[in-house]
DNA sequence: CCTTGTACCTGTAGCGACTACAGATTGTAG
DNA sequence: CTACAATCTGTAGTCGCTACAGGTACAAGG
C-alpha cells in the first residue's frame, strides 16, 4: 500500500539524520525496524520517514531520548494532550534553569574579562575569580 | 616543607570534588601525580588542594577541560592576562550562544504549550510543532 | 551478462566528562 | 590483634552520537 519505499541513504538525505544515527536509533529502539530487500538492505516507507523528522525536530529542540520515547508513546493514545503537556513544561523548566544558570555564569565571566582589558600582565582577574572560593 | 599532607578523601571533602574524579584527573594528566604513601595511597599538600579548587571553580563556570589545561598552562607565565582573556572571551562568546539558542527553543514550546492549556485532547500543538517541517 | 562504482551491511571503538562498580590492599582506632 | 574504614587498580557503563574496518548488494553502462 505504499507509494514509494526508500534506502537508508534517501531518509538520511530527507530527514538530514546521519545514516550511523538512523541505524543507531534502530539499536535502541527509537525507531521501528523497517522491513529488508532480500539483499537486507533496509525499505524505508513516508511513516519512517514522518517518524524521523518527528525525533529530529523533537532534538532540535532540546528533548532527550527519552522524553522522545514517552512523547512517541503517547502520540495515539487517546488523553494524550495533557500528558504531552506535562512533558513539554518539564522540559520548559529545565531549559529555564539553564538559561538562568548560563546567564549567571556570564556575568560573573563578564565582569572579571572587562577588568583583565587594558590592564597590564602582573597578576590578572580572571585567574584570581577562578582561584577565589566562592 | 608542607604543613599537613592528607589523602584523597580528605581532599575530595575539601574541594567537593568526587574521588573517582580526582583520580581521573590525574590519569587525564590535568592534575599531577601526587607522592605516594608506603602503601601506595596517594599524599596530597595544599598546592594540590589549590589546584584542584581552581579546576573546580573553572568547571562550574562551564569551562571545558581542555580550556583548563589552556589556563593551567599560563598560570605562571609572562604576559599571561591577554591570553587569559582571549580563553575567557571565547567561552564567553559560547556561553551567548548556547543562551540565545536556549531562549528560541524555550519561545517555541511556549507557544506551543500555551495553546495546549484547556484544549481537549483531539490533537495537540506540541505534537504539531513537533510533525512540522521548519 | 558482466563490470564498475556506489550504497549499504554488521560490528566495534571512540568522543567528553565523568560515575560505578568489583575485588584487593592499606591504614587506623580500640 | 582485630575490625572496619579508606584507598588501591582496572574495567565498564552513561548519553548521543560518530567513525571507522572489512564485507555484501544493487543499479547503470558497456
Amino acid at each position: 500500500m505504499s507509494i514509494k519505499n526508500f534506502g537508508i541513504g534517501a531518509l538520511s538525505r530527507e530527514t538530514g539524520c546521519n545514516i550511523e544515527t538512523i541505524r543507531y536509533y534502530e539499536r535502541i529502539g527509537l525507531i521501528p525496524e523497517p522491513p529488508r530487500s532480500n539483499g537486507g538492505h533496509r525499505s524505508y516507507s513516508h511513516d519512517h520517514l514522518r517518524q524521523l523528522a518527528f525525533i529530529m525536530r523533537s532534538r532540535a529542540l532540546g528533548f532527550s531520548i527519552s522524553e522522545i520515547r514517552q512523547l512517541l508513546s503517547l502520540i495515539g493514545n487517546d488523553k494524550t494532550c495533557e500528558q504531552v503537556q506535562s512533558v513539554t513544561v518539564r522540559h520548559l523548566k529545565e531549559i529555564n534553569r539553564k538559561i538562568e544558570e548560563l546567564i549567571r555564569l556570564r556575568s560573573v565571566l563578564e565582569s572579571a574579562a572587562d577588568k583583565c582589558a587594558g590592564g597590564i600582565a602582573t597578576d590578572c582577574p580572571v585567574i584570581d575569580i577562578l582561584y577565589e572560593n566562592a
